[in-house]
DNA sequence: GTATATTTTTAGATTAGCCTAAAAAATAAT
DNA sequence: ATTATTTTTTAGGCTAATCTAAAAATATAC
């Protein structure tokens, strides 16, 4: 059993790692916790004794496992509860993030398998992030940001990141959403910004927006 | 702003003064909480200064209209969320209240919004409880428990008491539920049992359940 | 009206999660 | 290979919510 806060940390740990492939030092994950360096070496002692992480002293942490399935479970949740705010209470895209963060927490397993069936069982949530099944299972297909496209090439949306609510704001602006068919036309060598056809109608981006957006080769 | 603990002593206090019309002493608090005096002493304190209750020493605690008035938003929440479980999830009425013990700390005005438009502006929750408007206010019926009915009484089954899940699968068997027709047939002295028609079959019922059943006159 | 019993409060500890400041280890620079 | 810088850990303290044991106040009994 994990407390809030140990699955939030738990969480941070398994993105900063990308779903387990790499190992989070202290620092990077005081800094996404909004939290102190001295408060992080405490709470990865906690979930180290709880076997979700290991941990090498001045080396970083490592998600077990168990970590990853937990750590998914929690991630299953916060992305169905997102789409139920979208589809069944007609939330905005924007605006399911920080409600999420707290109805994840809700400890109920058969509360999410009732919402599960009652959404249809949907494979992504509203920002096309893959939804892990009840199993702590996710899979993974390879998503590439916009940035590190070549011109000409063409595709659709897979994801857009999606904890920044202006961000998402701008995205649905100019019809960036998962699902849509997307060609770079160009890119601007100084500043990275990049000329990009959306569906049909063609838009410049900043360097900053290219790499919020994700596409599936 | 109140602590998730501070809620649930909150809204104790407020369901033991039947709804802020009487002091609540510091015994019965802890015995609802299942935790000890010295606690209780401890909590009622920050809920005194938050001005949520008003304290006198060795004479319990009163509800102020503040303090009313966010008790009855927490339970707007866990009503409609038993609603909701119910109605959309398919949900039996004796699995709701566990899960809204936690759903309603939620904290999301717009939520409670778009959940209370969605499911229809209810006015009772599955139990017969009403709902109270999101200014925190309610409108209570005096409500009688069958026990205390004369025989040859007639009216309807305004609620059920909701905490207990086995007493609430065994009134779902004999048919006790809201908007239910009841009369009361006749009544044993010895164990204060009672013989009543619900809807149109007779049935026997205890003294411990025909306390739990609520009417209307 | 004093003595006894009950209820409530206070005193002092404990745990989770956080902090600052100081010490220790690892990394980078000369 | 030392020295300097950066990163991480330890030490010690704080708050919220809990506990046990002792003290104080109230209620009950004779
Ligand atoms: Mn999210
Ligand atoms: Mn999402
Ligand atoms: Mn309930
Ligand atoms: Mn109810």
């Amino acid at each position: 059993m994990l407390s809030l806060t140990e699955e939030n940390y738990l969480k941070a740990i398994y993105h900063l790692s990308d779903g387990g492939s790499k190992a989070v030092l202290t620092n990077e994950l005081a800094e996404a916790m909004s939290t102190k360096a001295a408060s992080v070496t405490d709470m990865i002692k906690k979930l180290s004794a709880k076997e979700v992480i290991t941990y090498e002293k001045y080396y970083g942490v490592n998600v077990t496992i168990k970590g990853k399935s937990e750590a998914l479970i929690v991630i299953r949740k916060h992305r169905l509860w997102e789409t139920f705010l979208v589809e069944k209470l007609g939330f905005a895209w924007d605006e399911v993030h920080d409600v999420a963060e707290q109805l994840e927490h809700i400890n109920s397993p058969r509360l999410i398998e009732k919402l599960d069936e009652f959404l249809g069982y949907p494979k992504v949530d509203p920002h096309g992030d893959p939804i892990p099944d009840n199993k702590g299972k996710i899979k993974l297909q390879p998503q590439v940001p916009v940035d590190q496209l070549q011109v000409g090439f063409q595709g659709k949306i897979a994801a857009v990141k999606d904890s920044d609510s202006n961000l998402l704001k701008y995205l649905d602006k100019i019809g960036a959403k998962p699902g849509v068919k997307i060609k770079v036309l160009g890119k601007e060598e100084y500043d990275e910004s990049m000329e990009i056809l959306i569906e049909d109608h063609r838009v410049f981006i900043s360097k900053e927006v290219s790499q919020n957006i994700l596409v599936v080769g």
